[in-house]
DNA sequence: ACCAACCCCTGGAAGC
DNA sequence: TGCTTCCAGGGGTTGG
């Protein structure tokens, strides 16, 4: 499921091949997914392709923007031969450019979204999200203050509050969570200030780490070059025992799968 | 105002 | 073996 590094990864991706193409006829599949608005507009030029939280914003030359979300299962594809039928199954939209390439999106369980948005209403979508976890605004202060905020919400619940965090998802939360020593139960507001600090740090250097990596490949997630490697690095998510060998526990917290180590994690 | 629960969807694993 | 049931999960929505 992409989350900040994987979305970052494809975006970066999607930067040096769609950057200036244009779109010329579009096929879409589910209009649940794809909006099919996007097909009156057509041709149009890309401009840039950019990521905010885990949306990605195709940024257009007649003003408007594509707000698109992978949400778990989502995929894109450069290419230019369609490849097999257990590819086209899951197509919900295919973009075709100008140069004879396309781009489509394909998705298993058809959770996200393309939307063809005006500025307004793109500013008022990403206004709903909260601190960019890897830009300047993510201090030490803002990040206390946000779970000073949240102090009655277990830190888990806080960290994957896109409103208040956004791009964390349920794998690098519980990573940072465990690599901080911290109990993905606690309450926010009872994490001592040394922790916090520790917490900050980590949330920080894992999601770079992973972007550098090229995020994580698992389950199906795959960036439009192929894998990531950051799962060689993953330690608690979907693991049976911490690196120090004890057995890590499962619980459900906030709707989301949950593994910690109830030793190294207090 | 805030939080928990539910829902969307499908494949794969687990259970009978 | 083959069916049914359950689980995975981001975020919008609903209900308490």
């Amino acid at each position: 499921m992409p989350e900040l590094p994987e979305v970052e990864t494809i975006v970066r991706q999607l930067r040096t091949k769609v950057k200036g193409k244009t779109i010329v006829s579009a096929e879409i599949f589910d209009m649940g997914v794809v909006d099919p608005n996007i097909k009156a507009i057509l041709p149009v030029k890309i401009l840039d392709v950019l990521r905010r939280g885990k949306s990605i914003i195709f940024y257009l030359n007649d003003g408007k923007f594509i707000l698109t979300h992978l949400r778990m299962t989502g995929h894109f594809y450069y290419v230019n031969i369609l490849p097999n039928e257990e590819y086209r199954k899951f197509m919900v939209g295919k973009f075709d450019f100008s140069d004879g390439t396309f781009l489509t999106h394909n998705s298993i369980r058809k959770f996200g979204s393309m939307r063809l948005v005006d500025k307004d209403r793109l500013k008022q979508e990403l206004d709903k999200l909260g601190v960019e976890p890897l830009g300047a605004g993510f201090t030490l202060n803002r990040f206390n203050e946000i779970l000073g905020k949240k102090a009655r919400s277990n830190i888990k619940t806080v960290l994957l509050d896109q409103s208040q965090i956004a791009g964390i998802g349920n794998i690098y939360a519980q990573e940072a969570l465990y690599f901080a020593g911290i109990n993905p139960c606690r309450k926010a507001g009872e994490i001592q200030f040394e922790e916090v600090k520790k917490l900050h740090l980590e949330v920080v250097r894992i999601l770079t780490a992973a972007v550098k990596q090229k995020g994580s490949t698992v389950d199906n997630y795959s960036n439009i070059d192929g894998a990531g490697n950051y799962q060689k690095y993953l330690v608690v998510y979907n693991k049976q025992f911490c690196p120090k060998k004890h057995p890590l526990e499962k619980i459900n917290l906030g709707g989301r799968g949950t593994s910690f180590c109830s030793v190294c994690q207090r």
